[in-house]
DNA sequence: ACATAGACTGAACAAGCGTTTAGCATGCTG
DNA sequence: CAGCATGCTAAACGCTTGTTCAGTCTATGT
């Protein structure tokens, strides 16, 4: 059998190793680490199945090592978004959510957007981490706002920086489904700038108006105890 | 052996058969269906591996039994939801999100919730369903909102429906981790209270503030053509 | 009392899994 | 040239998986 390293003439120095690496990648990304078998990641490497476990030591190291893969990807995204400049992201000139970061950096398809959503639905810790980072940065984006008089003061700064998060992760996690709602996938350029249209609306304006001062004539909320709501959020 | 049948005096005429579909529910929300092994349901259900396939046929048939199962609980609270009347909604006498409906219907660690989010995220085509009807469920909500003069009326209604929908969704999916950034898993009464306060801020009032007429002094949009936000979501 | 049906089980099966082992080819180093 | 590490493979190992099978037990209808 023919030595099969730098087989691919475009690319000459590309590693069996790293062949390894993207194929798992996709394919955990695709089906999920359980379901990917090493013999499909090596068919799909066009390598042998030993030659997985002989780079990796076995399935786990090599899980681990795309685990590593990804996060890098995904700090390299995140450096990005954090090294950007206020201005620029108050005149448009820098992706300026998590969502959009995503649609720009990766195409819909791409394994690390399917990567991302398992990762975070999984229970990994992993995800958690990442969570964490990504509302961190969010907050420091809201509190700078707040004080340039761009956004709105908030009561409770974490928890709406955790509600713009939550809005735009639910933006790549749900990316297919209302792509199949709305006719075009949010994370594709034309989905993205309707999606971006329909948020700034909201963001800036608000969906629904305020109820005139005092109660709803309806009904009179002292009379039920047990539910002191300021309105709802009637969606 | 001892026959097991009947053997819980709390459930006296709960079937093995029921039995053996809440164990497969539990552990399918779990760990997936994949990773949950018949023989790991049976010892669930304290029954022997054999009556799993007896009653079920073969896995898949569990697990289509266990889908129909839980899209039968999804359609019993969209009902619910369906139902109330738009005064109640806006009163504050229903749940009126989605997400304040799961967090009635279903307590933070209910196998249902764990069974939706593996449902929207394994590209499974219920999911979509579910997606699409949900959707419909929330323009109809939408527009008789509009209707009332309750909502600012939207060009893009269907975008509107899908952005509220997906923040909603985005609840429930991220709600572990969410959970973990702000101290209080929004699923629970406690962190859905300090959720929806903050939606109804946001919804009611906006995020941001609108910039003022004309465009951003420090940089001229029209001099850059191929971006042509109105003013980026900046998150 | 007897027969039939259905709930239920232990044991075994074939297939697929991750992993190990022994060995081949290649290229560098002394 | 011999020695050795490295990239790589075919074949097999033990284990777990879903599934089958033959048979036991317990009701129920006649």
């Amino acid at each position: 059998m023919l030595n099969m390293r730098s087989v691919d003439p475009a690319d000459p120095d590309r590693t069996a190793r790293a062949t390894i690496r993207d194929a798992a990648l996709a394919l955990f990304a695709e089906r999920g680490p359980d379901a990917a078998t090493v013999r499909d990641i090596a068919a799909a490497a066009e390598v042998s199945p030993a030659l997985v476990l002989h780079h990796y030591g076995s399935k786990d190291g090599l899980r681990a090592a795309v685990d590593e893969y990804a996060a890098g990807a995904f700090d390299a995204m995140l450096a990005q978004l954090e090294g950007g400049d206020l201005a620029d992201v108050l005149s448009g000139g820098e992706p300026a959510s998590l969502a959009e970061a995503f649609a720009t950096e990766f195409r819909a398809g791409s394994p690390l957007v399917l990567y991302l959503r398992r990762l975070l639905l999984s229970g990994d810790p992993a995800g958690t981490v990442l969570v964490r980072r990504w509302h961190a940065l969010t907050l420091g984006v809201v509190e700078r706002l707040e004080e340039a008089g761009v956004a709105r003061p908030s009561r409770d700064r974490e928890a709406r920086a955790a509600l713009l998060l939550a809005g735009d992760l639910a933006v790549v996690l749900l990316a297919p489904h209302l792509g199949a709602v709305l006719g075009e996938n949010p994370l594709t350029p034309g989905g993205m700038a309707r999606w971006t249209a329909e948020a700034t609306d909201v963001y800036l304006h608000g969906a629904f108006v305020a109820p005139p001062e005092g109660a709803d004539p309806t009904t009179d909320p002292t009379t039920d105890p047990s539910t002191d709501r300021t309105g709802g959020d009637p969606t």
